[in-house]
DNA sequence: CAAGCTTTTGTGGATTTCCACAAAAGCTAT
DNA sequence: ATAGCTTTTGTGGAAATCCACAAAAGCTTG
């Protein structure tokens, strides 16, 4: 006979009455940890649970750790409840969970708290009944969740387009969809290897819905790109609060869903909303310029530190109309290929190395004495003052983007 | 009576006459010093006439070192002979020279070279009897040359603003105005303290006649501007042979007619007079910046040397759209105006400085562990990489295009 | 192949830079 | 005024840079 083939008005009901079953605090979650349900009934509960219970989902801390213990892989990988020994580091006690399924996809997971003595098989029993019985519960919310989703993500589209009004439009909007507006925001973007399925696309909600280093109020897929909206709690640091979130989310794709991310990129914070379109733009600056130049910005991921390479395609532009063409540089290239020499790879080296003589040197694999008297000629025959900062940027410029226009 | 009271059919008819009668060699130039006619008959010659009947012009170092030795200012003073004594390193023997003049211009003048015996009194009188009847003839030249002037001068605007066909045109047009058509050219600009008046022009004109640094094949004179077009001789040192004859200019300009000029500039040397325009824009391009950074390029004459500041006009545009904002900056003078320090000067002065501790510390007057420790909390406050050659250049580039905007 | 050029590498010493540490001076807020 | 901060200046030693000079190696050309 099964205890829980009634009906339930609520998911809270439902929880109480696991709880009142196994005599047990119950918690339950969706698939990304956020808190769906608790029982009320007074029990021991560990400070995980309280933290949990408090701000509606599970701390980062502590789904980190349990992702470490390989705790949510097993709960990932079959229905079988999964006994977890207490950590005490993030105040987590005995634990049992177990996930929620509907047909091959992870729907949420039951956990109950191991008050002193162990499980019998009875409860074990019982715990794999109502994790079926939350089945239907949870699809209910799933179902009314899609169609707002749907009009989320057109939104959205219209946000990154510039397909909007007035800022208070977008604020007034913003409600209407339950969007949080937060007070600054920035505009990301993650390349992946392949076209998103599904599947990864489950594993990037979890990941983004997971996460507090930032909230995260919106996103999009779009064939191979991710396209987020990212709200850091503060202006000052923001950038590398950023900066930190995407490296986490990079390695975090790999090491836990086997994903390879190609690049990450955010664009400027702003404060206002009507900024998302810049924003995204500015982003894709980014990933445009690590294509161009994978090695010199390899570990640039803001446009903030895009650096000159902000201009690049306002310069190319211009030069495409024969304008700004450097005779010191022609004239290098047409010594290099009269005598076999190497001085643009010599100068471009050595710009790129901060015009720090030992570090070129080493990348170039050359004596630094060869170094200095290469730099010598190079000042000699492209006639170009090299302690004159002006000269080095206009020669680094259009040495880069001779570089730029071959890719 | 006057033994030159009657017709002559050439200048040089005249000039035998003269010859004839003083029994010495003689020469007659315009007033800037081209070789309008000279005697046939033997005598002696100096090594400098013969140069200047070869090249139909005199040589320049002669006429240099005729004004150090304040020949020709007497020359241009007076109406009397001058005595000019023997000066063996530019080839010039004993000469007596006079001006030819009409109204308070001069058109040319008469130069014999004053054999073995000092000159009589008769003698003097003869060669100014001759001078006031050169006069006539040299204004039937000057006639003629006035009218093709102003249809060169048309020529010249046309080329410069680009009006112009095809180069095969451009080069049939100057063989029918008799310009000479130089393999490379490069149009140059000089800015004048106040509107040239023709007094002035004449002292142009004359400069640049006589020089022989390089060719001038056109120029024209525009408020309070000069423009020319330099044909150097050789496209290597094409550059530096224009800067020279540029500041020779200057110099000469101020020292031989107390004319101040603020500036000078020129675009690029190019090989098809098609080309005029853009080369002419550079000049012009060059003219704005040196008003922009008077410090900076102070030194600077070129479009070549302009460096960095060749993108200025086009970034700036962008800026104004509100592009590139550079979050490190404002950061960086937010904390000068909040702390009262000067991060912002120094980090300035710094890349101004190429990045050299010592050169910056004695600029700024402060200890070099000051700038140390201040480059540190710059890198901090502003998150930027100084020794990442990108983000100097976005910042050293952002810092000058805000003082841009100020001008 | 020999002469004359450019290029690379080496040596040594004067100068500059970098860094860590510390004292002193200046500013701000309680 | 005092405590706590930032900023400036000082000291000294390790490391890097700069410079002059020279030997050796590599190319080009007659």
């Amino acid at each position: 006979m099964n205890p829980f083939a009634t009906h339930f008005e609520s998911l809270e009901e439902f929880a109480d009455r696991v709880s009142e079953l196994l005599q047990c605090p119950i918690t339950i979650e969706d698939a990304n940890h956020r808190l769906i349900a608790y029982s009320g009934h007074e029990h021991y509960t560990d400070p995980a649970r309280t933290a949990t219970i408090i701000h509606r989902r599970v701390p980062e801390r502590v789904i980190n750790s349990l992702w470490r213990e390989g705790v949510i892989p097993k709960l990932l990988q079959g229905e079988e409840p999964v006994r977890v020994a207490e950590i005490s580091e993030v105040g987590l006690g005995n634990r049992i969970a177990i996930s929620i399924w509907k047909n091959k996809e992870v729907l949420g997971f039951i956990w109950a708290i191991e008050m002193n003595k162990p499980w019998t098989e009875q409860q074990f029993h019982l715990l794999k009944q109502a994790a079926k019985a939350a089945k239907n519960l949870l699809l209910q919310l799933q179902i009314r969740k899609h169609k707002k989703e749907e009009r989320i993500q057109e939104f959205f589209w219209k946000l990154l387009t510039g397909h909007v009004s007035s800022p208070h439009d977008i604020v007034e909007q913003c409600h209407q969809l339950n969007v949080h507006v937060y007070p600054f925001f920035s505009v990301g973007i993650f390349q992946f290897q392949q076209q998103i399925q599904t599947q990864v696309e489950r594993q990037i909600d979890y990941l983004l819905k997971t996460t507090q280093q930032l909230a995260i109020p919106l996103y999009t897929i779009d064939h191979q790109r991710l396209i987020v909206l990212v709200a850091p709690s503060s202006n000052v640091y923001g950038e590398s609060h950023i900066e930190r979130f995407f490296r986490s989310f990079m390695t975090q794709m790999k090491e836990r869903f086997r994903v390879d991310i190609m690049m990450g990129a955010f664009g400027n914070v702003y404060e206002c909303y009507t900024k998302i379109a810049k924003s995204y733009e500015e982003a894709q600056t980014v990933l445009k310029m690590k294509r161009a130049f994978p090695h010199q910005l390899a570990n640039i991921q803001s446009y903030q530190h895009l650096g000159m390479y902000q201009f690049f395609d306002l310069l190319f532009e211009q030069k495409r109309h024969g304008d700004f063409h450097n005779v010191a540089l022609e004239k290098l290239k047409q010594y290099d290929a009269q005598h076999h020499t190497n001085l643009v790879e010599t100068i471009e080296t050595y710009l790129d190395c901060d015009s720090n003589v030992n570090e070129t040197a080493k990348t170039l694999n050359i004596h630094p004495n060869t170094l200095a008297y290469r730099l010598k000629r190079i000042s000699e025959i492209g006639n170009i003052d090299l302690s004159n900062m002006s000269e080095k940027v206009k020669l680094y410029i259009d040495m880069k983007l001779d570089k730029y226009r071959t890719t």
